[in-house]
DNA sequence: TGTACATCAGTGAACGCGCGTTCACTGATGTAC
DNA sequence: TGTACATCAGTGAACGCGCGTTCACTGATGTAC
């Protein structure tokens, strides 16, 4: 946690007037679907009248803003955490899905439908690469496997978004395609269309996951 | 397309007004998102009042509804004719980006974000089914390649969804993995998550299909 | 310690908007004899 | 072919609602002397 000066008792409750904001907003997304969020009804919620709210936020554009920042942080961090006992891909792996489940519409308010037009700050892209390079880290940990492939010269051609870390381009491509695949199969199992199946999402999860890491092969 | 009876004008009328009204919704969905749709907006476009759309559908849920099954129908109908010409996995992964690519919005009104408590009806959850039916008989005819993992057991035990269909499950892992994956690299380009990012999405599609189909495995 | 002033959280009224939906109706189109 | 009737597309007014947002204000909290 940076920035833990002394504060006012008036800044003090601003920020938590904030957070309480913020933790009511994130109530609604998640029972309701992030579209759904109203100023109005977080403040009946905290039984405050409608405009106090704009003590605080300059609107709900500004809200949702900070909303998708601290998803983002709170997935940083949740990385930064799972690697701290080594950088290790399973252990990445395990984390995102456990942080997905914990709050799905979380999830997709990053992942999820874009909003036509929208284009986040450059402050959110930027904790973005920084997930990327937890990612990266891992799987530079890790002994590479399979050989090379047509898109890794590609990659090497485009390799700007790591943000000058070494890796090698089969490195890069690993950590995308660990982005991609486990995506996929969280973004389906959290969407519901496993549901009435049978099989256990985790076990699909865990499969795709063994077959980034070389486990198995396919 | 069955049901060519002789029809009455009037039928033919109400027909082509019901896919006027589609017609307007596809666009806005495409420009604002499915949560902006508005039943009054797009009577304006059509140049008649609001109330006049509650004779072709019975309200907005309804109209929505309705969207959600033409979109499927419509990746149903795209992977058929892909499949018409040898039931080929690459042809299909192709025609399933191409369809993507055509309307974002529209695969996103499928695979994107859900709305927390919606339920398709049954006859859509059908169109699903035929879906992945299509995407099965593609991998059987596909040489199987890989070692049996420890999910093909798991897979084997619950099996109802491939709908009687012979294949073993290796075959349905297959097939499910090609799902999952294509979507997760699809989704994230469709999102806007690749762009800054330097490389061509169409090539990481390409190689996570060439890993699919064992011409690489990565 | 006490007083004068500035800061700022929160209120309530109001604005304008667009939404989905209902209802009683008009007027055109099709049907039956 | 012409008339009487039924069907049905579309209108306009209205209801009730909740939204985001602005504004002038009250009253409490903190600051300076």
């Amino acid at each position: 946690m940076a920035n833990t000066e002394a504060k006012t008792p008036r800044e003090r409750y601003r920020a938590q007037v904030r957070t309480e904001i913020k933790d009511r907003a994130w109530e609604q997304i998640a029972t309701a679907g992030a579209s759904a969020l109203s100023l109005n009804a977080i403040a009946k919620q905290l039984g405050m009248s409608g405009p106090a709210l704009y003590r605080y936020y300059a609107g709900r554009d500004e809200l949702i803003t900070e909303l998708v920042r601290d998803a983002y942080r709170s997935l940083a961090d949740t990385f930064r955490a799972a690697s701290r006992s080594g950088a290790d891909v399973t252990a990445l792996a395990h984390a995102l899905r456990a942080w997905a489940l914990e709050d799905p519409q979380r999830y997709f308010l990053i992942y999820g439908t874009p909003v036509p037009g929208y284009h986040a700050p450059d402050d959110i892209t930027a904790i973005a690469s920084e997930i990327m390079a937890t990612i990266l880290d891992a799987f530079t940990a890790l002994p590479s496997n399979g050989p090379a492939t047509p898109f890794d010269a590609h990659l090497d051609d485009h390799r700007d978004w790591a943000d000058g870390h070494p890796a090698p381009a089969a490195t890069l491509h690993r950590a995308l395609t660990f982005w991609t695949r486990l995506h996929g199969t969280l973004s389906l199992e959290l969407a519901g269309h496993f549901s009435g199946m049978g099989f256990d999402p985790a076990l699909l999860y865990a499969a795709e996951l063994d077959a980034l890491t070389g486990l198995d092969r396919m």
